[in-house]
RNA sequence: GCCUCUGUAGCUCAGUGGAUAGAGCGUCUGCCUCCGGAGCAGAAGGCCGAAGGUUCGAUUCCUUUCAGGGGCACCA
């Protein structure tokens, strides 16, 4: 029996009590079922009867027993208790609770997917670094983070995609171009231009594909080199991610925006909206009726539309696209453009509460990390994935919640002990891989599964945390909170460990009479490796077989 | 000044209004002739920054306050 099959007996019991008048009162869609703090209360706990009790004019006890009566009845439920101010502890058969080795092996890769998302439309954006440099570590826990949550959103269900905001136009693109072809030609780093040797890369590249623009005068050859030097950038930045394992749908650019006539376009629809007034030779958007606290310049008194005007473009193009959740997520340097951003959605007759979602995270810094000379004394990402690995890296960006600062111990990363809490969980998914191995030279098969063998008190521990995984990833994604699925993994890795302790899955030594125990208990090992593997799939971290 | 995030064990941090607030590290004590000891079992360690409020119940929600981080462009 899984976790959600128990909570739809319990709303199955409270519609027959309503139905037989016994009670009167408002079912929840989802009756919450816990796992109890303490062994002693049972497998599963439900506060549901506290929280019904007074709407039903009935004291918490009294309802609580009434429920008790009919769910004990349900086949798989043991026992029900009444606890405490009217709290429901529920005890499973061995065989019921056993039985979820069997569903979650047979689900393999689906195991934890759900549909509590599903019909939402959302586009994930994050990372959209500018393209005149390499990703740096304030782009590290974005690019974590955002891959992580548009996985645990997919996996609940929801039409995701992940998308790259490319800042490709603008004066910053101008002052790069400017920068390389000072590389090119020798000449000192511009006034306010990227000084990395990077640039110098950039420049060579360029000069390679071609060596024509080598000694034309700067206004002719920016242009060339300016789009030259952009691909190349991007490519690196592409490789990079890649390298980190994230992945976008759409890289999305700027530029297009303006050449394409949607600024102008966005302005238009924003003024038939009615938010948009004249003031000194600028446009402004009146921002300020949607909680900003003043109002923001579209279009300069000198014509050229501002960095907010392709916002308000870009926020259109994503309500035009379908979107029903653009999802932001921005760093804590970011913050002050929440309400702006907000206020655009609002002005564009969205839902600000609804329609769109900023994420800020907050920053995070690495103790003792180099600084990378060739990008201009910031710290690479792709330094810091060849130095601690992508996994190390991802896991522990990802295990904390994104308003949470980190700093980051590299020594402890790079250690493979409990210290390193990644090296923890994949060991357990090696362990697991290498017990099945084990079971299949000894003979213990899958063919068949008697689920009551499983009478061990950490047997029954781990398939209680086993069949949390599902609303896990769906709390994941309600709350776009992928830190979530790592904590549960160190809590799944735990549990295995004590059960790998406590039992065996083979006969001991000479002895190779195979009982049906060990093949129930293979059927739950191999349960473990799949909520490891698909765990460790939503953070983007690789599951060894071996280690 | 305004906005925002953080404050929980010696350290790094989890904790969706519920029962005795958790994990790892560090400290201390045990556990492999047998499936991976990168592991397990146990001990010690807490005024959940402070003060009010909301209610059957607050680390969690609200107000105030103290301390620390970040941000407040006709830049991109």
């Amino acid at each position: 029996m899984t976790l959600e099959e128990l909570s739809a007996a319990i709303s199955a019991c409270l519609t027959q009590a309503v139905a037989a008048g016994e009670i009167s009162v408002d079912i929840p869609d989802v009756v919450r079922v816990e796992r109890p703090k303490s062994r002693e209360h049972g497998d599963w706990a439900t506060n549901i009867a506290l929280q019904l009790g007074k709407k039903a004019g009935m004291a918490p006890r009294d309802f609580a027993q009434l429920l008790a009566n009919r769910l004990a009845e349900v086949p798989g439920v043991g026992a029900v208790d009444i606890a405490g101010p009217g709290f429901l502890n529920i005890t499973l058969d061995a065989a019921a609770a056993g039985e979820l080795a069997r569903t979650i092996v047979e689900a393999g890769k689906a195991y934890g997917t759900n549909d509590s998302l599903a019909g939402h439309v959302v586009n994930m954006e994050f990372v959209s670094a500018n393209p005149t440099g390499p990703l740096h570590i304030g782009h590290t826990r974005w690019a974590a983070l955002g891959d992580a949550i548009a996985r645990v959103l997919r996996a609940s269900g929801a039409d995701v995609t992940s998308e790259y905001y490319i800042n490709d136009a603008g004066n910053q693109m101008n002052v790069f171009a400017r920068s390389v072809y000072n590389r090119m030609h020798g000449l000192p780093v511009p006034e306010g231009g990227y000084p990395g040797e990077y640039i110098k890369e950039l420049a060579d590249i360029v000069e390679a594909e071609a060596p024509e623009l080598k000694g034309l005068d700067e206004e002719t050859a920016l242009p060339q080199i300016r789009e030259l030097a952009y691909k190349a950038q991007m490519a690196d930045i592409k490789k990079t991610l890649a390298d980190f394992g994230v992945s976008f749908d759409v890289f999305f650019s700027e530029t297009s925006l303006h050449e394409g006539g949607a600024v102008a376009d966005a302005v238009a629809r924003l003024r038939e909206q009615g938010h948009i007034f004249d003031q000194e030779g600028a446009v402004w958007l009146r921002t300020t009726d949607f909680g900003d606290d003043k109002n923001r310049v579209l279009i300069r008194a000198n014509g050229e539309p501002t960095y907010f005007a392709a916002d308000a473009a870009y926020y259109l193009s994503k309500k035009d696209r379908g979107f029903t959740e653009k999802i932001y997520l921005l760093g804590a340097d970011h913050h002050g453009y929440v309400n702006r951003l907000k206020a655009i959605a609002a002005c564009a007759g969205d839902d600000k509460e609804k329609n769109i979602e900023v994420l800020i995270g907050q920053l995070i810094s690495v103790n003792g990390a180099k600084l990378s000379k060739r990008a201009g004394n910031i710290i690479e990402l792709r330094d810091l994935i060849d130095w601690l690995g992508a996994d190390a890296l991802r896991y522990s960006l990802g295990r904390f919640p994104a308003d949470s600062p980190i700093a980051l111990d590299p020594e402890q990363l790079k250690k493979n002990t409990n210290d390193n809490p990644v090296f923890y969980v994949q060991y357990a998914h090696a362990r697991s891989a290498a017990a099945a191995r084990n079971a299949a030279e000894k003979n213990v098969t899958r063919e068949s599964f008697d689920a009551s063998e499983l009478t061990d008190p950490t047997e029954n521990e781990l398939l209680a945390v086993l069949g949390q995984f599902p609303s896990v990833v769906a709390g994941a994604a309600e709350f776009r909170e992928p830190h979530r699925i790592a904590r549960y993994l160190e809590q799944v890795a735990g549990a295995y460990h004590s059960w790998y302790a406590a039992t065996r899955i083979t006969p001991i030594g000479e002895d190779t009479n195979v009982l049906p125990v060990h093949s129930a208990r293979l059927w739950l090992n191999d349960a473990t490796t799949t909520v490891l593997a698909n765990g460790l799939e939503l953070l983007g971290v690789s599951a060894p077989e071996r280690m």
